[in-house]
DNA sequence: CTCGTGGGATAGGTGGACAC
DNA sequence: GTGTCCACCTATCCCACGAG
């Protein structure tokens, strides 16, 4: 078997040569029946050839189309050739992670813009490749660096974990780059949809089949391209799709070979003959989801667990997720497995009533969604929904579990959603930091002597609660203490920080399944003095409050495991009250 | 009703040129 | 000499469908 290249150099040189001995002598060329079939369906287009030239002329064959046609009235036509098995579709193109948009879409400024984003990633994905070696993380390694102490040349299970994340990634930052850039440079998508497609080349298409059946046809969606209206949605994990007319271009990341090798993009496109049915495709795939859900409800078996608390978060994002499927029936789901798999693993852990509640309970979830983005964007569309992986975010203060991708207007916008259960109406936990990280960067942000202190604090009651000296509760008080009081010495622009912080970024839809009621918490921006007030509302809390009194958040400090483990490291529960 | 098969969708992989 | 980019094609999984 000739390796993939190779072939179709080969290709290449035998139409070639049975174009011209055809043109020359006039008979059936000695070549294979590939290329006969191909040469004759040329010929039958162009009848008068006058020379052909292959791209092996020139010096750099790689920046030139296959053939070239030299026709008797002085036109020239460029043609590339593919030959494949069976009805596999081509791959017209294959582009560098690094220059795809600035060659492509002829946009400098947006591919820095990418590229920014792509080292940040490749950094983590390079340090989580180290760790996974070595067994200890590191800072900051490069990859020739990584190469000479760990020459991975191939991916396991684990390293696929790894890539998957951050082609994962890549794709994201590509998709909302490129959400703003078709919102304001349309015709550069254009320019990039068409050279990447080859419209203006002669494409043909050779294919065999079984049997030495062969076929010739012409790849030319030219037809098929309106540029009134450009979707763009993902595809998998790794693709990006942009649908113009009824063509959509696919551009998936990969890497060259090994886990070392290149980024680069394939270029790979659908056609769809009926744009109407193409929605359909979309309807029925949303509609299969909602059955196998179903399927996968009614077979499972409840098994009891002690803590189910994570179970229910994860299938309240899959209740509410399958909910607007029943509402936005075309809309297109970027991953319809990552729903199942939720319902797969989760629900078992939750008792069938509660299930039922959480399944109830998404309707009017759904209800409150729908209002808060109805009041910012009235007359939207939802193009395309999302669950989120939470394994593969990066920003760690960034907790939207539900991607919604809107068309308003002729503008694409994204809102990321936070979905919350809890069972009865009661206090909200927001986050829980660990106390080593509450007056760090990522939330109140105050100097590291600071930070000292506190930890200085925990080390010193966990030995005086070991050698029991003091109780469970003392610890906390005595910590929440320190806590209270550091923080009264904070600036109120500290506060500010680490309010906004522990408040995350996105919305949030608070369903009270017990109740099948639910809440829309939108994030307002803290303004006005913030207040500390320590130890209070019980000895364990710090509660902050602000305007006057009218919002508040409480810090309680508590064991991250139950009081039966002796000591256990601390952490907050920043908790809010529902209005 | 089972089993093989064709097709769609997705993922995987290689050779060559060139810039640094 | 290595990384990047480009061109090109195969492999595999999944599923509907029809023959036996």
């Amino acid at each position: 078997m000739f390796p993939q290249k190779k072939q179709g150099n080969i290709h290449v040189i035998s139409v070639k040569n049975a174009i011209e001995s055809f043109l020359r002598e006039g008979k059936v060329p000695n070549e294979m029946p590939t290329a006969i079939k191909t040469a004759e369906y040329i010929i039958a287009k162009y009848p008068d050839i006058t020379k052909v030239i292959s791209k092996f002329e020139f010096p750099n064959p790689d920046a030139h189309s296959d053939l070239v046609l030299y026709l008797s009235n002085g036109d020239k036509i460029k043609v590339n050739l593919y030959k494949v098995t069976g009805r596999g579709s081509i791959q017209p193109k294959n582009v560098g992670a690094k220059s795809f948009i600035s060659k492509y879409f002829f946009d400098a400024n947006l591919q820095e813009k990418f590229n920014m984003l792509y080292d940040k990633d490749y950094d983590q994905y390079l340090s989580e490749l180290f760790e996974y070696k070595s067994g200890y993380p590191i800072i900051d390694i490069n990859k020739e660096e990584l190469r000479k102490i760990f020459p991975i040349n191939q991916f396991d299970d684990d390293i696929n974990e790894i890539r998957q994340r951050f082609l994962y990634s890549l794709r994201e930052n590509c998709f909302s780059l490129f959400q703003d850039f078709c919102n304001n440079y349309p015709l550069l998508i254009e320019n990039g949809f068409k050279t990447m497609l080859m419209i203006d080349d002669y494409n043909i298409i050779t294919r065999i089949f079984a049997k030495n059946k062969i076929t010739v046809e012409e790849f030319n969606p030219k037809d098929a391209l309106s540029f009134k209206d450009i979707k763009l949605f993902k595809t998998g994990n790794n693709t990006l799709s942009i649908l113009c007319g009824s063509i959509s271009l696919n551009l998936r990341f990969k890497f060259e070979s090994g886990p070392l090798s290149s980024v680069k993009l394939a270029i790979g496109y659908r056609y769809i003959r009926d744009i109407n049915k193409y929605e359909e495709v979309f309807h029925f795939r949303n509609f299969r989801t909602l059955k196998m859900a179903n399927d996968i409800l009614r077979h499972m078996t409840y098994v009891k667990k002690e803590n189910k608390s994570n179970a229910i978060g994860k299938c309240n994002e899959a209740f509410v997720y399958l909910q607007l499927l029943e509402e936005f029936p075309n809309t297109i789901q970027d991953d319809p497995e990552y729903c199942l798999r939720l319902l797969e693993s989760y629900a078992p852990y939750v008792s069938p009533e509660e299930l039922h509640n959480l399944k109830l309970s998404s309707v009017p979830a759904v209800e409150q969604i729908k209002n808060i983005i109805k009041t910012k964007y009235p007359n939207f569309m939802l193009e395309s929904v999302q669950l989120v992986p939470e394994s593969y975010v990066n920003d760690k203060l960034d907790t939207a579990d539900l991607q919604l991708n809107l068309r308003y207007h002729n503008t694409r916008v994204t809102e990321k959603l936070s979905l919350k259960a809890i069972s009865k109406d009661k206090k909200l936990t927001l986050k829980n930091p660990g106390i080593g990280t509450i007056l760090g960067e990522n939330f109140f942000n105050i100097s590291k002597l600071y930070n000292l202190e506190l930890n200085k604090t925990v080390e010193l009651l966990k030995g005086k609660f070991i050698q029991n000296e003091c109780t469970h509760m003392e610890s906390l008080e005595n910590v929440s203490y320190v806590l209270g009081k550091l923080l009264q010495s904070a600036t109120q622009e500290q506060l500010r920080h680490g309010i906004d912080n522990i408040f995350g970024k996105p919305l949030v839809i608070i369903t009270v399944y017990n109740d099948i009621k639910a809440y829309t918490h939108e994030r307002i921006p803290v303004t006005g003095e913030i207040t500390v007030i320590a130890q209070s509302p019980s000895n364990t809390q710090t509660t902050l409050t602000w305007e006057n009194g009218k919002y508040s958040l409480s810090l309680r400090v508590k064991f991250s495991k139950g009081q039966s483990h002796g000591w256990s490291s601390l952490k907050l529960a920043a908790e809010q009250k529902i209005q």
